[in-house]
DNA sequence: TGGATCTGCCAC
DNA sequence: AAACGTGGCAGATCCA
């Protein structure tokens, strides 16, 4: 395609990887307007990814039963979040409406449905608490959705008229400069000027002083220790800290940055999941825990203790952790994982 | 034919 | 890619 596009046709490179110029879809974006093969080619990368990981791969690995069975890795990702392979159940797609197609292929067993629990703006949360900031704190406590109003305030919409796709880019903003994007990544992300990304950057951190002091002490510690640590103990080397290689380091930095924060998300997480697997055994339910995401547990339900089912998880996800703000759980059921949305 | 690497892209 | 972090998978390419 590198070839084609920038040797054949003549059109502008944008950046470059290692091996020549680059092809993927932020650059195809930015040069649609040159070649009309260009919004071809992007519609056809988007149909195919979905074709070929979502459609084939998911029907060559589904069982005879109709069920699908991963393998949760517990020891590969180093903030303590699991991994699923063969097939990766952690990305089905969900963000473009054709994508979203194949979570209509999840579905209970006949006579059950699903419930989905997913916990509001973790990492936002867990941010709040080790770093102690008065504005994140302050937003909790008055039930602002943080993640809204970041998306309101970059695309200079009413907090009321913020979309699904506003939102989920707005969640990239906020975790990103949490974790230490610059304005330069930020304005490649939102395809704007980098003058205009480090106006969002600055208001960032003018709401959420506290954030960036506690990423610096966060560094400076682990500088001095070798490893970063969650609340609940789980350590993470980042030797790299130490390299004479400036990128390598600058990097480093960063996941010492993003260690504590997503390994004590995770930490969080996994008390909870135990304690929905233990309640189903004390109830003696028939439901039963089907997929894990991240933040998120999926259960495929008995309409009889629906009701049950669905107090006792939030319930145990709300009460995994006593931080500094509450923890909030959105929890929905339906028919399919499509259709299990608030 | 198959392994290693690279690019690109899906999710949290 | 110097430029948020954590993952896994498909396809192309290079090479044995
Ligand atoms: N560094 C980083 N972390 C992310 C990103 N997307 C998701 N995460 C992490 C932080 C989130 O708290 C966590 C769970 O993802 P969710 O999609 O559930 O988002 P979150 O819980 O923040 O918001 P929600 O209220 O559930 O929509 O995964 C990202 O783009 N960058
Ligand atoms: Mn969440
Ligand atoms: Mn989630």
């Amino acid at each position: 395609m590198r070839e084609v596009l920038f040797e054949e046709l003549g059109l502008t490179p944008q950046k470059k990887t290692k091996t020549g110029y680059s092809t993927d879809a932020a650059s195809l974006e930015k040069i649609k307007d040159q070649h009309e093969i260009v919004t071809v080619l992007l519609e056809y990368r988007e149909v195919e990814k979905l074709r070929s990981t979502y459609g084939q791969g998911l029907l060559d690995v589904a069982d005879s039963d109709g069920r699908i069975r991963a393998t949760f890795n517990q020891t590969v990702a180093r903030t303590g979040r699991l991994s699923s392979e063969e097939p990766n159940l952690h990305n089905i797609p969900v963000r473009t409406p054709l994508g979203r197609e194949f979570r209509k292929a999840f579905v209970p067993v006949e006579g059950f449905e699903l419930l989905v629990a997913d916990y509001n703006q973790i990492e936002l949360r867990v941010i709040a608490h080790l770093a102690e900031d008065p504005g994140l704190i302050g937003a909790f406590e008055a039930g602002v959705d943080i993640h809204n109003a970041t998306a309101a305030s970059i695309f200079d919409v009413d907090p009321d008229d913020v979309n699904v796709e506003q939102r989920s880019q707005a969640k990239m903003v906020s975790y990103g400069l949490a974790y230490g994007m610059e304005a330069y990544g930020l304005g490649q992300r939102l395809g704007i000027e980098t003058g205009e990304a480090a106006e969002i950057l600055k208001a960032y951190f003018a709401a959420f002083p506290a954030v960036k002091s506690f990423m610096d002490d966060i560094v400076e510690q682990t500088k001095e220790t070798g490893y970063t640590e969650t609340i609940f103990g789980r350590r993470r080397p980042i030797p790299d800290l130490t390299s004479p290689n400036f990128r390598v380091r600058q990097a480093a930095e960063r996941q010492a940055m993003n260690a504590p924060i997503q390994g004590l998300a995770a930490d969080i997480f996994k008390i909870a999941l135990v304690e929905i697997d233990r309640s189903l055994t004390n109830m003696s339910a028939q439901s039963r825990l089907v997929l894990q995401v991240h933040d998120e547990v999926i259960l495929e339900v008995h309409p009889d203790e629906s009701n049950a089912i669905k107090t006792m998880t939030i319930e145990n996800m709300k009460n995994a952790a006593e931080l500094r703000v509450p923890l909030e759980v959105n929890v929905a059921t339906g028919p399919s994982w499509a259709q299990a949305k608030a």
